[in-house]
Order: structure tokens, then sequence, then C-alpha cells
DNA sequence: CGGAATCCGTGATGATACTG
DNA sequence: CAGTATCATCACGGATTCCG
């Protein structure tokens, strides 16, 4: 029946998927997923300078789709990690910014961030030579036929 | 023809995508995702401990298909954070180990993954503040109806 | 055993339009 | 502005098969 887009009834009213929910597995891989999942490093990083709104963080992050902002901030904010202040005016204005929990999150995948900025030429010399040596044998099982 | 599983032409011989790499943005952010990635993650942890072998990994980690194994270490071996020593011998056997880059990488990814499991209840009762505030208003809502 | 190659379902993602 | 709803699309990832 291609349930695209995994629905969630009232028992489990989780937003939505933000990497499949559905296996066994320990709880914690769950929320490491959440926390690693490609719009929530980059919203929980964000968050830590300072409290944004809602298209403030879309333009700040760039090319994410408001869907996709929306389903990370919620999953976010259901783990306890994002506080959401929507304020009742006209018009809407809602800010967002980290818990305390948050805040320990947003520094561990801070760290992790600066490290892989870090140690980018170290990777980018690894990928030079990972292509350079196929390239080699893929010659070499050429000059074979 | 629904490129599906996208192709990688001779320019740029990537094993596999690993999360898409076709969008122009820094390049380290391509690595986060990598080491981010939800086998990336289990990989480095595992081969933390020790050198694995490529069934016994599989194992180890469970319920990932051979092919997204093999795709991830390619990636990582290809990223210079993992060591693949494939032993020509009948039958065949093939060693992973973690670079010097990726035991950094490794130690950054495992700081998060206990962070997690330390604050796993926290995040459990906001789940459920979460899931019952919902079903609060939820029913408020009925009520005016 | 350790992959490489293929087929293929379904779920994650993005574009668009609509609501309050 | 801050979403929600709907739809179209591909990439992720599993199963299977073949090779060395």
């Amino acid at each position: 029946m291609a349930v695209s887009e995994s629905v969630f009834v009232p028992p489990a009213p989780a937003p939505g998927p933000l990497l499949s929910e559905q296996e066994a597995m320990c709880p914690h891989r769950l929320v490491l997923e959440h926390v690693t999942s490609r719009w929530g490093v980059l919203v929980l990083i964000r968050l830590q300078e300072r409290s944004y709104r809602f298209s403030e963080l879309r333009r700040a992050i760039g090319r994410v789709s408001e869907k996709m902002l929306t389903q990370t901030l919620q999953t976010l904010e259901r783990d306890g990690l994002v506080h959401r202040d929507a304020k009742p005016v006209i018009p809407p204005r809602v800010d967002y910014s980290l818990t305390d929990l948050g805040r320990e999150a947003a520094e561990q995948v801070r760290a992790l961030a600066l490290w892989t900025e870090r140690r980018m030429d170290g990777v980018l010399a690894a990928r030079q030579a990972y292509d350079e040596a196929r390239r080699a044998d893929a010659e070499a099982r050429r000059a074979d036929a």
C-alpha cells in the first residue's frame, strides 16, 4: 500500500521519520540518529550561537526545504533538545533555541564538525591517493586483457 | 531512465552515494555526513576497539546488509579513516582497522554516542512530556467543536 | 569468504500550493 | 510568517546472483 511518508497513529504521535524509526534497536541509537541526521547536525550548530526564527534558520542553513526543517525541529523538540517558543501574534513569530540538553548535544556535534574542518586536507589527500590507486590498477587490469 | 542509485563517471570514482554527494556545499560537510551516516557511526565505534574482518564486523553491527557495509567501508576508506588490508589467500581474508585519522574521528563519534546513552532518560522524559502535551491540547481542541 | 553487480520496494526529501 | 498537505522523485538499502 506504499505508506509513503510513514504515518504515525495516536499511540505514538511522533512528528516525522527522520531516519526510519521502526527498528527495534536500542533507543539511544535513535536519538543518535536524530542528532547526527543531515539537518539535525546543522540545526544544533546554528542554534548554538543564538536563538533563531524559522525562516531565519532556513536561510542560515540554506538548501533545506521547509518540510525537512519543520520535521527536524519537531523531532529535536520532542527529544527535548530544542525549545520552541511560539508567540501568538500576527504575523506569527516562532523562536527556536536550545535546551540545556540540546546545548550539551550541540557541543558534541560541534566538536565533530570542527574536527572535520581541521582534518579536511588530510581527508582530501587520502581521497586523491585512493582515487589514484584505483585508477592505476584499473589500468593494470586492462593491460592484462 | 530513473538513474536510481546515482552513477559516478570516471572523473569522480567515488564508491557509493552514502547521502547524496552532488550538492555543491562545503566539502567538509560531506565528510561530516560520511562520519555521521547511519552505518559510519557504528563502524567507527566498532573498529575503535580492535580490527575486524568483514563478516565479523557485519555480525557485530547486526542488521546491516553486505551492500551497505561495503559501501560504508569504501567511503570511509576513501576518506582515509579506515584501512583495508586484503590478504591474497584462499579463502580471502580482509581486515579493517582505523587509521590515525579514523581514530580521531572515532573518538569524537564515541563521545557523542556516550553522551546519548548518558542522557537517554532525559530524552525519554522529554518525549513523554511532549506527547502528553500534544494529547492534551488535541483534546482541548476537540472540546471546542 | 569478500566483494561486485543488478533489480527493486519504500521511505526520505524537495517543490508546490494552501491555511491561519 | 510559520507552518500543513499533497504529490513526484530519487536514493537508501535489502535480496539475490555471480565472481575470484
